[in-house]
RNA sequence: GCCUCGGUGGCCUAGCCCGGUUAGGGCAUCACCUUGGUAAGGUGGUGGUCGCGGGUUCGAAUCCCGCCCGAGGCUCCA
């Protein structure tokens, strides 16, 4: 059994709707109980009479120093993964209430097997706040490996914040006056921030692309949320990851690579990790317990606070790209590419002397996180942005924050807290709607002003004295994953309208098909396609025993970029009909003038060179 | 984690409610025929622990229980 117990000033909570069959009967309304020790309780298998009856006891002792006698029973599954069945949960909560009772409290309960809203108002005091838990026999008692609720969970439960429209001319609005007729994307982006929208019934449709694309799949002989990568998607992976690498490096980050696991007992982090509500991949090794990376965090602040440095060099700015960083997310939360338990994220890091000078660097960041998205073919009409920061921030900041909203130069979600409750003061990130209505956020950026000072990272300022600089964390593409996710999300809603479905073409696993008409032609083919391969074009040959149009609808289904039929006549007169996916037409051009084209499309963006054989008859089949 | 729905050759799927021949079809794969002018040419063959484990029954893909995996909803999303 755990229990999070909490002194409170009041709390109010409305039945809303029944979860299980067995639900108790309840009123449809709003309930409210002032000074009052809420006790949140989840029941766990192997719990009975007598752990009711010990928990009533040790609480009634603790209620006494409280000099608190009242009593509200609430059942809360979340405080465990090894929930009781509901019937045994029900009776066991039921001795709870006889057993309070029984040594004079006054005790009430909230309905079992309902969902709930419920407000609580916590007292101050130090020991307002206890977590317990009980077992059903002692022996057992070693192993209560307990899932620690942290500081940053509890916080989120106080967490007040209230939502606005800023727009680039500076005005700030309450969400619910702004009119979204013409921001229909922040509309969606701010009901599913607010109230989380009902999404349709429906597979995300990039779930189905990624497998019959032959990019990735899940891998049962994994951990949910674990993928395979098959050599096209891998391809893709590895362009985004070198060309994301390219750009922060330009921006002046220096690259570093650091451990994917970490000590749990290390007192830095320790306490790091109690700031993230998340849960971690943990492991035991010998007698040491080891948590596996969530972000880049950790390596990068590890090897700062280890680092001399002046004034005179900052801001400094560290990169890694994670491959992977892990979130043990709850199985329900998984979805396809879009949330994971293993990602590639790029994480930046900029460390500065002051707020002047992260706000000038903020800014910087916001353009190249602006700039990486463009590249990679995601333009800002595809994604919102979303703007945290404190009430305190925004009155001494109103000018700089509009800034950035200038930038996108359309309308942005604000979320505005009263106090501060993470680590950071200031955040935003890139939201990309999908066609379910979901929006997940891409790049993001955090002032942080917290954790410098918990890794003792120290850089020298002016008169010689050691100082804790602000950190900024950047992500400017945001995971991976998530933008191939958001590119065949996109592709998507482009066939919806009509239009074919495609990747950029320096992402295009093949840019280019020749088909030989027929087996005469083979030569041929292939003498072309070495010509286009010479300059850096990912280019295969068709040689299967099939008939030219089903060549051409299989090299449609694949989407590729340009296809090339070779017969007599290609032969004879030295132009090619070339079938262009973007434009939809066949265009008679010279091979010179294609790959003049194919150069200048891609300019700019890395090259690797075609990841399967060049001829399909060699080529294995990797799903369907 | 909770609730709902689903899992049948590599892929998609019929059959399941109402238990009973060799589990049916399409795609892919292999062989042969076809050598073509821009989105599916023809014929034949190979390929199955019906997600896993247990139970009921003379008999289970089908009914019952437990588990695993996926999707959707809730919750969560640093």
């Amino acid at each position: 059994m755990r229990i999070l117990q909490l002194h409170s000033d009041f709390i109010e909570y409305k039945p809303i709707k029944k979860e299980i069959a067995m639900a108790e009967k309840a009123e449809e309304k709003m309930h409210k109980f002032e000074d009052i020790v809420v006790l949140f309780v989840a029941v766990e298998e192997g719990d009975n009479d007598a752990v009711a009856k010990k928990a009533i006891e040790e609480i009634k002792q603790s209620l006494d120093k409280l000099k608190a006698k009242r009593v509200l029973i609430y059942p809360y599954a979340h405080l465990s993964s090894n929930l009781a069945k509901p019937a045994d949960a029900l009776n066991v909560i039921k001795a709870m209430e006889k057993y309070a009772k029984a040594n004079g409290l006054e005790a009430y309960r909230t309905p079992f097997g309902w969902n709930k809203q419920f407000t609580i108002s916590i007292k101050g005091h130090p020991l307002a706040e206890q977590s317990r838990t009980f077992l059903p026999t002692e022996a057992k008692a070693e192993k209560a490996e307990e899932e620690k609720v942290s500081e940053a969970v509890k916080a989120e439960e106080k967490l007040k914040s209230t939502w606005y429209i800023l727009q680039p001319n500076g005005k700030m609005m309450p969400v619910e006056e702004f009119d979204f007729a013409k921001h229909e994307n922040l509309g969606k982006f701010a009901r599913y921030e607010i109230s989380k929208v009902r999404a349709v019934q429906q597979m995300p449709p990039h779930v189905p692309l990624m497998k019959r694309l032959e990019i990735a799949d899940h891998e049962p002989g994994s951990d949910p949320g674990n993928f395979r990568w098959y050599p096209k998607g891998r391809l893709i992976k590895s362009l985004l990851e070198q060309y994301v690498t390219e750009e922060v490096v330009k921006y002046g980050a220096m690259e570093v690579e650091t451990p994917v696991m970490y000590d749990f007992q290390h007192p830095s982090l320790a306490d790091y990790l109690n700031r993230f509500p998340a849960r971690q991949y943990l492991l035991k090794s010998e007698d040491k317990e080891l948590f596996l990376r969530f972000a880049a965090c950790f390596g990068q602040f590890l090897i700062m606070h280890d680092t001399q440095f002046s004034y005179r060099q900052l801001p400094l700015r560290v990169y890694e790209l994670t491959r992977y960083s892990f979130r043990r997310e709850k199985s329900g939360e998984l979805a396809g590419f879009r949330r994971l338990r293993a990602f590639t994220m790029p994480d930046c890091h900029a460390f500065c002397a002051d707020v002047k000078q992260a706000k000038k660097e903020f800014v910087t960041r916001f353009k190249l996180s602006m700039r990486v998205l463009e590249g990679i073919g995601i333009g800002k009409d595809d994604y919102e942005l979303g703007l945290r920061f404190t009430k305190d921030f925004y009155q001494k900041n109103k000018t700089f924050l509009t800034s950035l909203v200038k930038l996108l130069k359309k309308p942005v979600l604000v979320e505005m807290w009263t106090e501060r409750f993470f680590y950071y003061i200031l955040k935003w990130e890139f939201n990309f709607v999908d066609n379910q209505n979901k929006a997940s956020a891409l790049s993001t950026d955090q002032l942080d002003v917290e954790n410098a000072k918990r890794y003792d990272i120290t850089y020298v300022d002016a008169k010689g004295k050691k100082r804790n600089p602000l950190i900024l964390h950047c992500s400017p593409s945001g995971a991976i994953e998530r933008v191939v996710y958001a590119l065949l999300e996109k592709a998507y809603m482009d066939q919806q309208k009509g239009k074919a479905p495609m990747l950029p073409l320096w992402l295009a696993p093949v840019q280019v098909r020749v088909v030989p008409l027929s087996d005469k032609f083979q030569k041929n083919a292939e003498k072309i396609a070495q010509e286009i391969e010479k300059n850096n074009i990912r280019v295969d040959v068709d040689d299967r025993v099939l008939t030219m149009q089903k060549k051409v609808r299989e090299a449609e289904t694949e989407w590729i970029n340009y296809i090339i039929v070779v017969g007599q006549k290609e032969i004879d007169s030295g132009i090619l009909p070339v079938r262009d996916r973007k434009m939809g037409k066949i265009r008679p051009m010279k091979l010179e003038t294609l790959v003049e084209e194919i150069k200048e499309e891609t300019k700019g963006k890395p090259f690797k060179p075609l990841p399967l054989p060049k001829l399909l008859s060699n080529r294995p089949q990797f799903y369907g």
